[in-house]
DNA sequence: TTCTAGGTTCATTTTTCCTTGAACTCAGTT
DNA sequence: AACTGAGTTCAAGGAAAAATGAACCTAGAA
């Protein structure tokens, strides 16, 4: 497979694939926005979605036409995530030619597919910090609310009932996770 | 209980609440925000809560220090998520003085408690609407796979995996809400 | 009828967040 | 050693969302 071999996907699936990237990309683009990512990185992850091939950095900037400031802090988010993985590469690149090691440089990722993975990701980066800020501030509202002159019964009242709120959280995101597939083979 | 009967609790409270509701109310502001909610509206909620006493749109506006508009649309969202509720009031005011009168004119609200129900508020309002327009992309980008020159069965094949994504996400939300609480007694 | 206070609407301003682009680092090539 | 391209960082600009305030509507009180 010397020079049939093409790595560098994207001019080609961009000519032949009738818009389904595209639509892709808008889609996820739209998708992630209502969970509060920024729409550059569903893009990022509609393009490797939409892509018979994982691609590497430069073929997302080129062909989503974004900056690669935007890229590389997409990329840092999806990776945290873990929405995404880096693609095998072959190692032993000697043997190629100089043009096809060029486009065989650096990383390629491919989307993670696996659904209770996603949403495990965002649970763990974007909720789980809110829960154990969370206990924090509801400790000090128990104790302004044993403090409070006024009204002492109905402050501590609230302040319990948050906290029963925060333990079934809690409990129930596990169960969540579960419900949306099996665990992530390792 | 003339004169010493006292409904606008607001100055009275705030002198002698000991913080609590001001923690409250930065509280919920930055819980809401986790889930793409203005501040306000997490500082209203937050205000209700802290408050034994339901309060009206003046109360709320003073004692927040923000504009009529902000107040009146914050209620309005919290409204459509039934995050809460008009509490009741006296329905005859003519054996009143004018005083009380004045105070006791307009809506007054609480918050609603069932976790249950405020969760469902989110998911009615916010996530709903998202799998219904999802499902007509989902139509088109079906379409865009089949008619795809290249590369077919891949693009089916990954259109297929999103509407399995689209299924059990839809059956998942009924069951999250179910795990949150009991049904709301009508 | 007129007055007042509760409440809504919406154009404008403010704030917040996202994106950009330039400067930089680092690894592999020549 | 000098070069090239991948990738990061961050100050600054820009776009989108939220808060404001003025004009307006309404119902009950005087």
């Amino acid at each position: 497979m010397p020079s049939g071999r093409i790595i560098t996907t994207a001019s080609i699936t961009l000519a032949t694939n009738g818009g389904f990237e595209q639509e892709c990309v808008s889609f996820f683009a739209e998708v992630v926005q209502l969970f509060g990512v920024p729409k550059s990185v569903g893009q990022i992850y509609g393009l490797l979605y939409a892509s018979p091939e994982p691609l590497g950095f430069p073929d997302i900037v080129e062909r989503l036409d974004i900056s690669k400031g935007s890229a590389s802090q997409g990329l840092q988010l999806l990776r945290s995530l873990g929405a995404i993985n880096e693609a095998e590469r072959s190692s032993s690149l000697s043997n190629l030619s100089s043009e096809i090691k060029r486009e065989a440089r650096g990383v390629a990722y491919e989307p993670e597919l696996s659904l209770r993975q996603l949403v495990t990701g965002v649970l763990r980066e974007r909720i789980a910090p809110m829960a154990t800020t969370g206990t924090d501030r509801l400790k000090r509202l128990k104790e302004l609310a044993e403090n409070s002159p006024a009204n002492n019964k109905f402050y501590l009242g609230r302040a319990k009932q948050l906290e029963t709120w925060r333990k079934r959280f809690t409990t129930v995101m596990p169960l969540l996770t579960a419900l949306l597939g099996p665990k992530k083979k390792r």
